[in-house]
DNA sequence: CATGAATGAGGCTTCATTCAT
DNA sequence: CATGAATGAAGCCTCATTCAT
């Protein structure tokens, strides 16, 4: 938690990057202050003046990561009407996401439980906006007739689950570019969601020629 | 770690199935010695008749976990020639251990980091080879032409990480059966690989019956 | 292990100086870190602000407490010429320092064992270059006919060895004098070097009335 | 301790000579009864068939120590009158016994502050009639007028510090024969308790060959 | 704001010792 | 006699947190 008031602003934004890596490495119990506080040039006792205490900071990290994603989620996905146009600015925005916060995202993931319960309660209660919306996406679009599928809801639990695992193995640094990442799990996602249409059917066969990796 | 056949077995038996469910809970750092102790009876010292280390036992745990995984894969998938049935016992395998076997999974994938180098890398070593079993049927499904994926790689991962989310949320005390659980991400999975069957429109329909639970 | 010059400094000192008295009494193995910061006024656990661990407070002292031998031996005993008076000196010096600071060279002497190889090579490599210092005296009066000895390196071995028990039994509170002590000594290692001069003579038969004690 | 009424001598015998060798390389209170037991092929455990404590064990080999010596110098030194010829004999028997029986003489010279305080008497008492033997011969000699020294107690407690540091350095596989080495000491010691005779004067020069070894 | 030092709680681990089998 | 397992006490060390300077 930010404390009020605070000038050195630098020195936040440090402990903020700083404690990303680190708990994304160690985990939340498993990483400490001392070195949070010795990467960012200063002694352990020193955060005390930037921070109330080691799981107030997790919380505001949470938060912050959370509500730029929900944000970012009403910006890009929630002004599209079309169910196959939204899912497509679904699936772009959670694989950027993901890839570009890679860090944040998997400690928004991991670190839940080490919440107290009222943050924790706080911190879920936004994870669930998330998923409900790519949820109403999915249903919206099987109302209409255009998706497919056997049970929104766990298909919603599915779609995430596979575009959040991108996260933990995609690389920016790899041959695989992030455009063409996201196309092939658009397509994925698409035919998970039984949609069959003409530009699938064009995007398939080009895709077939890059596959096969393994 | 333990000599077989004594009459400490049911410590050590203890000793395992409070480890797993503890770690669960609070993580590999933030569980202790004490409370396992406490609920196998015994005192935090008495454990190390029976462990090396807290690492030690992760690592014992974790690759038991790995070891069941893959000789079930072995027995019930492996042995499979057809594609298609084959990616359907490959479903029904992960989804059955990812549930029953609860919690030792969401240790198997989130306290990797707390190995040691060398513990680490016989254990990713396993799971490294789980994952490529589930590559080679997608691969050599989608040489045959019965599938239709863009990356066999890519694919496979996506497949896995949506088939493992099931751990988090799904309970086998909901309304939600085993049976249906699995036949619905067997649609899925059969969906985004491409395949198009008769069966498919026949279980669809059956399945929109019960959908929309959100 | 520790910066000059700040606040804490007089509890360093503190530690140091009850460490070195409990190392004495209970050897190194046998004194624990509660009890040393018992005597220091704080909690074991503050200690670490003052020292890296257990081992690296012993390697501390040790270490200073040779460096502390070798310069006084540069400033008294190594700027003399005469054999006979630099023997003498080297007598005075190694009691008065044996006195002086006797508990600190008992753990010296005893604790060696319970340095890592690392702090192990680093001490007694102070320790030879003193017994070397030594040595080359002896050697020198030989050759210069001098002193007359069977073996200038095993004779080194055994005067050292004499003055050092000095330590496990002198009391600077009884009835023998300091000043009375070094001469006792000087003279029992003259003899033993073989020097005959009329100065003994003098000082044997003055010495003879304070002797016989048993 | 050697507990009454127990077969199984060969056991006995190997827990004394690993405790010896044991406590030898880490001291009493750092050396461990599992890595004594595991030396002897058994379990910790079972130690207790043969021992009654830790320190019961080390009471037991300590008095062994003092009593063996004490045993070999009445059957060896005072049977003799002379106390050149008597003196000579005690530096042989010192010499031998605390090369040969290194480690045992070692742990009874560091560890006796690790007894209880009725043991610690138990074995200062041997260890203190032994010393006062010494000193009854050299006292012997300076009332004889043999020998000329300043003070006999002291230069007892000098001339066993001299010859049991031998034990610290002295390897029986170097080049050093031990007949040399007891000769060299002889004449140190004599020459310390200022004789001077017409053997010292042949021994020094032939010895003056040997020497000069730095 | 930063620091050095202290705290108190707790964590992992070791170890002498006991005892039923 | 030997063993495996348990105990309880203790040991070293870490760490979040506080506070005077």
């Amino acid at each position: 938690m930010r404390k009020a008031g605070t000038r050195g602003e630098t020195t936040w934004l440090a402990i903020r990057e700083a404690a990303v890596e680190l708990i994304a490495i160690h985990g939340f119990e498993g990483f400490n202050l001392r070195e949070l506080a010795a990467r960012c040039g200063i002694k352990a006792g020193s955060l005390y003046n930037h921070i109330d205490s080691k799981e107030g900071l997790l919380k505001t990290l949470l938060e912050s990561i959370m509500a730029d994603l929900l944000r970012e989620f009403d910006e890009q996905v929630a002004v599209i009407d079309d169910p196959i146009e939204q899912i497509r600015a679904a699936v772009r925005l959670h694989i950027l996401f993901h890839t570009r916060r890679r860090t944040e995202v998997i400690i928004g993931n991991t670190e839940l439980r080490s919440l107290s319960p009222a943050s924790y309660q706080a911190i879920t209660a936004l994870r669930d906006r998330y998923e409900n919306n790519l949820r109403q996406i999915i249903s919206k679009g099987a109302a209409r007739g255009v998706f497919h599928i056997p049970d929104a809801k766990i298909t919603s639990f599915a779609i995430i689950a596979a575009l959040t695992g991108v996260g933990h193995w995609y690389r920016s640094n790899g041959s695989l570019s992030q455009k063409r990442l996201i196309e092939i799990h658009e397509q994925l996602v698409l035919q998970a969601l039984g949609v069959v249409d003409e530009t699938a059917e064009a995007t398939g066969s080009e895709v077939t020629r890059h596959a096969a990796t393994s």
